[in-house]
DNA sequence: TTTTTCTTCGCAAACCTTTGCGCAAAGGTT
DNA sequence: AACCTTTGCGCAAAGGTTTGCGAAGAAAAA
């Protein structure tokens, strides 16, 4: 298509020498003369050269590429995460690929063969919303392809990391609430496969006991992490004989759908019901009442989960889980 | 690193054959026999074999991976584009690689030079709020690799744009404050650099003339885009001896930031001063009171730039300039 | 039988880079 | 004068794929 960029060939017709004689001069070899060393240099720079990537990849088998598989890409914090990759892959020469599962477990086997296709050096991604089987890794641990889990994780025995300290700040929003007086603290949770769901779930029932309050089942609602589910979940804890004065939902989506229809009820926010979100997009603090909210470091996430794939690439060693502290933004939903 | 995945090598090896004869075979050619192209293809289906886009991309000089270059990540404005780019790109067989500038003109040239060094096969991206000069471009153009820019353009003779029509758009609320009968209409603009500050510039004040209002350069705001100097605006404007009673900000970020030193002043929204954004992020629903705001086809925006670059790079057209229609979304804060 | 025509495959070059090894010329040592 | 070392560079292979051309063998035509 576009014309071929200039190589070490052009330069080596130029200069009238060899091709393996300029690529010693550009790396400085000392077996190339001083003179010959400067000229080359020289004209690699007048001629605007850098080396081609293919042809050292083929060469190296190393694409300097990382495969990114995130569930969503139009949300803050999976945006935020890949912003945090990048940052981490840029400074060490490496390139990312963004590919989206869009919450599918089929297209995230797509994504990871596609990826592969492209032979990436490694992957960094979240579980999708619907993946409960992990065979499909597989062919990753068997071929040495580094692997790292963020957020959404499984398998942690043989893949590496990094997470968040779920279950204790579930369990630290729970108490929050109770230290507030509230008695009926309903936990609109995310699909039981997801280990962030069932450890938020844990968290709430530690809260709830540290509290001496007892667990309802009733207060116990699923969601698939979307707003319309979380609407309809919020729907059905207040229609309850007893409705809850407080609600801790999964994410920042559900608390905001929550927020929604407790409004849309005509119910005050924290009068009525106390809400906490989980994640801290941006927006909530530009939300009325502005939305308490467990802090998640995400671009230090992403970050780390690049530091960890860094960690496999150089040489194979135990997977390590890092846990991330968060922190419980109190605002005025909850007080 | 990792083990060298299995190539044409391998399969010839097993076959007993040569490496071109696998690979005709596995590409059907009429040359190969029926018996050995069936024999090829299941072997090669057994042993997982894929080509090496190396080797086929420095054969054929094509990476089929597309450079995409945005100011932030972290919004809801370009992830949804780039969900939308990333789209068509799956479509097509290519791959994205994702970079930042941060809104820093260095930074913007620092990425085009790392991803032209990758070799993509195209640039998509959105001018950083720094950009003013347009000379960077130059080394793409003569190379004859494909630039499509959107959102934020320049050079619109010779690169192909897609953007949404920001004067009428901003004439539109302009007429919108007009009909809700404000008089005292006030806008934040963006960075004067920018075409998007400019043309919604000149719909402001076209707005203003169909409206039989006259411009009044106190009224008319600079911020840089983030929340600090809309609320810094937003201060100097409610500060005036005859402050505004409707306040239209360039972009959603600035209507957030502005919605919250209103409220702060204790003044109400709309009755005191009405206002509008721009660009429908997914949270002008939540706040209160909701915000009007200028929906953007984001995602289309996306497909439509990635279609562009399709365009330029299967043969050299003219540069075809795309707008988008976008659509005013009445919400509680304008009425 | 000899020549022609298919059929079916292999050789080699090209894309670009790195690197072990070999080789020539120059200088130095006995 | 004969030998050894250094200096400075080129050859060739390797990595995986595609493709024009040549070639061997078989079948068909003369």
């Amino acid at each position: 298509m576009s014309k071929r960029p200039v190589s070490l060939k052009t330069l080596a017709q130029v200069l009238n020498v060899s091709i393996s004689t300029v690529s010693r001069a550009l790396r400085n070899h000392p077996d190339i003369s001083p003179e010959l060393t400067q000229r080359a240099q020289q004209l690699a720079r007048e001629l605007h050269y850098s080396p081609n990537p293919l042809a050292i990849g083929l060469l190296k088998n190393a694409t300097r590429i990382i495969g990114v598989i995130v569930p969503a890409l139009v949300t803050h914090f999976f945006a935020s995460i890949i912003s945090g990759i990048e940052s981490v892959a840029i400074e060490r020469g490496y390139y990312i690929v963004i590919r989206c599962s869009y919450e599918s477990f089929e297209k995230e086997q797509e994504c990871l063969a596609n990826l592969l296709q492209l032979r990436v050096e490694g992957i960094i991604m979240c579980l999708s919303q619907e993946t409960s089987t992990y065979a499909h890794f597989d062919p990753l641990l068997a071929a040495d392809i580094p692997l790292v889990f963020f957020d959404r994780v499984c398998r942690p025995a043989e893949v590496p990391t990094v997470v968040v300290d779920n279950q204790a700040a579930a369990c630290g929003i729970t108490r929050h609430f109770a230290a507030q007086g509230r008695r009926r603290i309903a936990h609109i949770a995310g699909p039981p496969a997801l280990n962030i769901s069932q450890e938020r779930v844990l968290g709430y029932r530690e809260g709830l006991a540290a509290a001496g309050l007892l667990f309802d089942a009733q207060l116990l609602e699923l969601s698939d992490l979307s707003a319309d589910s979380a609407t309809a979940a919020t729907q059905r804890l207040l229609a309850l004989p007893q409705p809850p004065d407080a609600i801790f939902g999964v994410n920042d989506t559900t608390a905001f759908a929550a927020m929604k229809e407790i409004k849309r009820q005509g119910r005050r926010i924290p009068a009525d019901v106390a809400l906490v979100g989980f994640t801290d997009e941006y927006h909530a603090t530009v939300v009325e009442p502005m939305l308490t909210s467990v802090m998640h470091p995400t671009f230090e996430m992403g970050r780390t989960a690049a530091l960890l794939f860094l960690e496999q690439a150089t040489g194979p060693v135990p997977p390590r889980q890092v846990v991330l502290a968060t922190q419980l933004v109190v605002r005025e939903s909850s007080l």
